[in-house]
DNA sequence: GGAATCAACATGTGCGTACAAGTTGATCTT
DNA sequence: AAGATCAACTTGTACGCACATGTTGATTCC
């Protein structure tokens, strides 16, 4: 090992900077001297600070920040560079799964990584499976729209596996009850109910039925806002007035509960659905039964779809910030990347819906 | 993924030489030119050149050898099975492309193959960057739904690209008209259009305005369908009662030109839209106008999409198979991938749309 | 007390220059 | 003809300057 005393400066400077680092005298996330300083240090030129520094974030020894700094990495594991992005979701449907991948797609490919994506129709066993593809294709991150997520995941293994990959993951939509402390993007989903129960309650109905999801997360926590909004309204929680449904029966169970109900003489003053799709059904039925949305019937829906602008009757909705849900989780997943763990407050990102009031709810008379 | 035409010099720079060395047309083992000529011939300063070169270096594409020149390396090791299958959509709105990805990763995902998904937004440079990413990406094979399909495809060295490396692609939805030869899986949009404007000339429209976009060749084959049709129903053809518009112009042009044709008392008795978007924006600007669809104007529109159906007039729509498109373009890149061209009479699939009646159309009193 | 502003400082981009040092091929010398 | 020399090219190192752009925290203003 020759120490050549006729090294060029830039690569003098490389070489001290990586010993500090190997040597622990600079740690992990802590910020070297400015290129400016560290010229003056060695009495060289800015620009061969630069150099020295730039074959050091080449190396993944440093990252630079603009405006910031210049910090010190953690090298414990070596980094891939597919520059993939795996995305999986429950379903590729038209209702809001496009505009959710047109944000992730936004901020991705913007920073130069691409999206494999994958779905799970809401089955437990395809979950596994894409995890498992995931974990082949050696993706550098993962965004993840849980299966399921009202159960304890099943798929727990498969998760740490990840993690001990180093393959980072941010969930969308909702979160395994027994994965609560990674980092997610969600809906305040019991919010966005609640507001819909009150504003119901407030314009004089009292039987309110409610349709909401069994199987994932943001059904229960509707239900959850649907029960706290009835109890501040001082009305009175009937189990009778509530439809739980899973993935499997969507498609009968809600508009046949809600047949049975009226055709049975016990109407209701206004419905809250689970979602916009469930609302439309449910609007298409009441119609169909010769009833008025909303002089007979106020309904409510979920999400501020298509489908509830551009009905005949447009539907009062909770809004849901679908680009920006997948931009803030693309966001979120780049940073864990890049190493910037300090954002630990943003690692559970909770955004607050709000009722976006149209022409499907009236007072009562 | 918008494409900042204000990116730096060397950015732009290291683009150039990249793209050049994916299309072929810097092989590997020849020089480049010399970091002076390159300032010259880009006339940015020979910093800037060796800022750019830097990045290939590292990259892996140049290697330089100090006082020779430098040299494009050989990237073929790169290869292998990725079971990864690029698809490159125009829009990933609510539209058309669910159940068109839909499609496609049913057959793929059976198969073992995951999705590349990358979209151009309808520009001809974006195409181009998703071209030399999934270049990069070495990805099995590719399904493209081409860019701006009417004009001449300005990457035509990059299909080229794509065949030299052997990696097979497939078109959706359209072609390029300098790559008619490509396989490619799409719908007869003229027979489409023409049995809709033959339906309402049967009942006895003669004054049927046309809407068409003019930049994709389905909108050129859509027109064309028009235009046989007036002439087998013996109806002249009135280029003032064509309206074409660019994907820049199509939230407004239309709209303006049916308002002002309204205003001017020229009424039309029909308005033929090139899809369900356009034909829903005119059923509400009629409607906002106190004109009734169907009794003052009939509407036809495009793709048998929601829009057609959850309105508060059904719209009488061309059906598009969007699920089977997309089934029958993977299935057709998994047919070439497994080496059977054998079915060289299956590289070009036409799907004929059938005219779904609804009730947006009336007979003329 | 909170919002807006701004100066200071960080990195990023880009130009100019100069000279060092390796390679090549033509020319000159013997 | 063989070897030395040298000019003309290449890339490598190093300096200087200017301005753009992003971040931060202190200050000011309402």
């Amino acid at each position: 090992m020759t120490k050549d005393i006729n090294q060029p400066k830039y690569l003098k400077l490389k070489e001290y900077l990586k010993g500090e680092m190997l040597m622990g005298r600079i740690k992990p996330g802590e910020q070297i001297p400015s290129e400016h300083s560290l010229a003056e240090m060695f009495t060289i030129s800015r620009h061969t600070v630069r150099k020295a520094v730039s074959i050091l974030i080449n190396e993944g020894y440093l990252t630079s920040e603009h405006g910031r700094g210049t910090y010190c990495l953690d090298r414990s594991h070596k980094r891939s560079t597919s520059r993939n992005i795996g995305v999986i979701t429950t379903y590729m449907s038209d209702y809001i799964f496009p505009k959710v991948i047109q944000g992730i797609d936004s901020v991705l490919s913007q920073n130069g990584y691409s999206i494999i994506l994958k779905n799970t129709n809401n089955d437990t066993i395809n979950e596994s499976n894409c995890l498992k593809d995931m974990l082949e294709k050696n993706v550098e991150g993962l965004i993840i729209e849980p299966t399921k997520s009202a159960l304890f995941s099943r798929n727990l293994e498969l998760f740490k596996a990840l993690d001990s990959c180093g393959i980072p993951f941010v969930f969308i939509h909702g979160y395994h009850q027994n994965l609560e402390d990674k980092p997610y993007v969600i809906l305040d989903d019991a919010a966005g109910m609640y507001s819909a129960v009150r504003y119901l309650a407030g314009l004089g109905h009292k039987k309110i039925t409610g349709i909401f999801k069994a199987d994932d997360i943001q059904g229960l926590n509707r239900h959850e806002g649907y029960v706290r909004a009835l109890a501040d309204s001082r009305i009175s929680y009937d189990p009778d007035n509530v439809i739980l449904f899973h993935t499997e029966d969507k498609e009968v169970k809600p508009v046949n509960f809600i047949r049975d109900m009226i055709m049975s003489g016990s109407r209701m003053d206004a419905v809250v659905c689970y979602n916009d799709e469930i609302a439309f059904k449910v609007f298409q039925l009441v119609e169909g039964m010769g009833l008025k949305v909303p002089e007979d019937i106020s309904i409510t829906g979920f999400d501020d779809s298509y489908l509830s602008e551009n009905g005949a009757v447009r539907l009062t909705s909770v809004s849901h910030p679908k680009e920006r849900l997948g931009m803030a989780a693309a966001e979120l997943l780049l940073d864990i990347l890049s190493g910037r763990n300090d954002a630990a407050d943003r690692w559970q990102q909770v955004i607050v819906p709000e009722l976006i009031i149209k022409d499907s709810c009236k007072k009562r008379q």
